[in-house]
DNA sequence: GCTAACCCCTGTAGGGGCTACAGGCTCAAG
DNA sequence: CTTGAGCCTGTAGCCCCTACAGGGGTTAGC
């Protein structure tokens, strides 16, 4: 019965977990960190998690896999709760986002392109004179 | 007296780092961790760093520039510590690393073209029905 | 000789974003 | 009734530093 009224009104840690694709405790870890609401429990103090816990944590999940941080995903979801967001404001946020990813890209792309270059000057020989050692110990020749 | 032998043996730390443009404690940090290796110290505990500590140090920095992480900065120090290492094992180590990077950058430009897409898709307006939170709560779409 | 100002020493805690235990309880199935 | 899975809590670990507290060393000026 207790069990009968949980799988139509909600699911269990393992169960979310297992839908979406998290680990477990990671679930407990957004709900210590507030991105997640605490849930409803059991009697007995099991966590039991409404269809709205499920899409808020979809939420959480959607943007981490987009690189926002813990604290953007804050901002993000205080804004949708507080109901009276625009979509200025949202747009904000993302762009700032997309931003800090760009240079992050540039940064290793120039990265790339040198260990590419000291990659290349070695003959992978088995004498022990390395250009990349070289490379590595000499000043910086970015 | 003992001031003139250090400034012409060796620098303490806060000069090391000075120079190296280097955080005092990330020094302390590498020893710690075994890159560096324990350097002299004058009768007071205090280090001396020689030039041979400096180059060392230089190599770590450069190699820290390059992504490289601690433990694979670890192995490229151990194959020049041992002397026989091969050009070929230190190619093995880069183009390794060198994939890992290629990697992070395909990845980091498959979120820039979501956050894009769905930052596009966003009239920047006072409304509060926003693109990018339906993009967001919705199924994975990447 | 004394003080101020600075450096250096040590050990330890924090950050971000999890992940993984240990030691105990609950629950569903056989 | 027992077994095994799953849940609960708190806490420690990962990576790569960074920063602090609470002490001692060193140097310049008076």
């Amino acid at each position: 019965m207790a069990q009968f009224t949980v799988s139509r009104s909600g699911v269990k840690r393992g169960e979310l977990a297992k839908r979406s694709g998290c680990n477990a405790e990671t679930i407990r870890y957004y709900e210590t960190t507030g991105l997640l609401n605490k849930p409803a429990r059991t009697d007995s103090g099991h966590r039991i998690y409404s269809a709205a816990d499920q899409s808020r944590l979809r939420f959480v999940l959607r943007s981490r896999e987009l690189g926002f941080t813990i604290e953007e995903i804050r901002s993000l979801l205080s804004l949708v709760d507080d109901g009276d967001y625009s979509c200025a404001e949202i747009h904000a946020l993302t762009t700032n986002h997309l931003k800090s990813v760009s240079r992050k890209i540039a940064d290793l792309r120039r990265l790339e392109r040198t260990l590419k270059r000291i990659s290349g000057e070695c003959a992978k020989g088995n004498e022990p004179d390395c250009p990349i050692i070289d490379a590595l110990a000499g000043a910086a020749n970015q």
